[in-house]
DNA sequence: GAGTGGTCTAGACCACTGT
DNA sequence: CAGTGGTCTAGACCACTCC
C-alpha cells in the first residue's frame, strides 16, 4: 500500500510476484497473499493466475456501506427509538415493484405501512410488502408490536438482496408526517430480497429530509 | 453458512470455536479461521478474543458499492462519454465543505466545475475543490483537456475518503444543465478525500434526475 | 506447457479480554 | 490468567490461463 501511495508502483504496473515480495520482505508467501488479497478486495491491485498482480488503472476503493439496521441507528446516536404502524392489510403487488413477485396472488401479499421514530421525530416511513408464499408464518405475524425489520430478522432465513437509493420529493403525506413542506427532497431507498429464489420482500423506506448516507472509502 | 441460513444456528448463538470446527470438518484450523473470517466480514459473524465467535443479532449483510468512475460507468451503458469544463477559478473553501480544507488561505484553491455527459446528455454535474498545498501540480493542471477525476487519479497518491450521499432539489442552474424543472428531485454526493492527513479535494457531485444508486447485499 | 495466483496443512506463538 | 481468535511459517499441490 505504500508503495502504491508514493506512485512507486504506478496505476497499471505490473508487481513482482508473491515469491519475490515474500524473499524481498522475508516473510512467507501465504503472507504476501493475504496481504496482496486484502488489497485487491479494496480495489487497490487487480490479480490474475498466471498473468500477476497490476495496480489497479483506477484504483479508487470500494466503499463498504453497512445497511442501517433502523434502531441500531437510531439507537447509536443516543436517542429513544419509536415504531408505529400505520396500516397493516392484504394487498397487491405495488407497481413500482417492477415484476419482483412475479405472478403471486392478490391476497397472498401482506402491505405493512410503519413509521420509525427517533425520540418521537419521524424518522423512516416505510413502505413493505411481503409475500406469505416464502414466509408463510408471515400471515399470522403482527406487526404492530414488533416491526417488520426486526420480525423478518428474527424469523427469515438470511437471504439475499439489492438496494437501489434515488432521491425523490416528499408527496403530500410524506410531507405531513415528516412536518416538511411538501416537495421536500428525501432520500429513498428500495430494497428487494430473495429466499431461495424466491422473493421474500420489497420495502420503500423514506428517510426523513436532511438525511445523510454517509460512508467510508 | 448453510447452518446459518438454515437456522441451525440462530442469531445470537455461539458457534463451536475454531479448533472444534477444524476437527469436526476434518480441515485445518487456519483453514476455519479463513472460513470464519470472511463471513464475519459480511457481517453474519461477530467475533471476539476470548470470548468466541457468534451469528450478528442483526444478520443484514454489508452492501458494497464500487465508487462509480464516471467514465466507467457511463462506458458500461454503452455510452458515450464526454467531459466538459464550465469553470476553472482559484477560490476560497466553500461553506458546504463545513471547516474541510481547515485555514488553507483563499488562493491555493482551485474551484473547478465540469459537467460530465452520456451521449451528449447531462450526466454528471460537479463542483469541485483542489488543495494546491497538498498537490502543488494542480496549480498548473488543465482541467479542460482531462477531468478532474481522471487527473487526479493519475497524479495522485492514493488517499481516504469519505463519501455521503443526500437527496436535493435542482436549483435553477442544476436544472438548466439537466434540462428539468427547478425543484426537481436529484441525488447528490459529496466526497472528501485526504492523503497523509491533509485535505486533498472536496467534491459535490449532482447525479441526473432519476438516478439509481445500486448495489447488493 | 509453464508460470502465476489460490488454497490447504500442521504447527507455532502472540494479543487480547473475559472470568 | 487461561482461553479464544489473530497471525505467521514452510511446504505442498492445484487451477487457471497466457504465451
Amino acid at each position: 500500500m505504500r508503495k502504491i501511495q508514493n506512485r512507486e508502483w504506478l496505476p497499471g504496473a505490473l508487481i513482482p510476484k508473491e515469491s519475490e515480495l515474500a524473499a524481498q520482505y522475508g516473510v512467507a508467501r501465504a503472507t504476501v497473499n493475504r496481504a496482496l488479497q486484502s488489497l485487491a478486495a479494496t480495489g487497490l491491485l487487480e490479480r490474475r493466475r498466471r498473468a500477476g498482480t497490476r495496480v489497479a488503472q483506477h484504483p479508487a476503493r470500494h466503499a463498504q456501506l453497512r445497511i442501517p439496521i433502523v434502531r441500531q441507528e437510531i439507537e447509536a446516536q443516543g436517542r429513544a427509538y419509536g415504531y408505529r404502524l400505520l396500516r397493516q392489510q392484504t394487498d397487491s403487488a405495488p407497481g413500482e415493484a417492477d415484476g419482483f413477485f412475479g405472478d403471486i396472488a392478490k391476497g397472498k401479499i401482506i402491505h405493512v405501512v410503519a413509521l420509525h421514530l427517533a425520540d418521537n421525530d419521524a424518522y423512516i416511513f416505510e413502505d413493505r410488502w411481503i409475500s406469505t408464499v416464502a414466509i408463510a408464518a408471515a400471515a399470522e405475524a403482527d406487526f404492530a408490536k414488533v416491526s417488520a425489520n426486526e420480525w423478518l430478522v428474527n424469523n427469515v432465513p438470511i437471504s439475499t438482496g439489492k438496494i437501489a437509493f434515488v432521491a425523490d420529493i416528499a408527496s403530500p403525506d410524506i410531507a405531513k408526517v415528516f412536518a416538511c413542506k411538501t416537495g421536500s427532497p428525501v432520500l429513498c431507498a428500495a430494497r428487494k430480497t430473495w429466499h431461495d429464489g424466491a422473493p421474500v420482500t420489497y420495502v420503500r423506506q423514506t428517510f426523513h429530509p436532511g438525511y445523510r448516507l454517509e460512508m467510508d472509502i
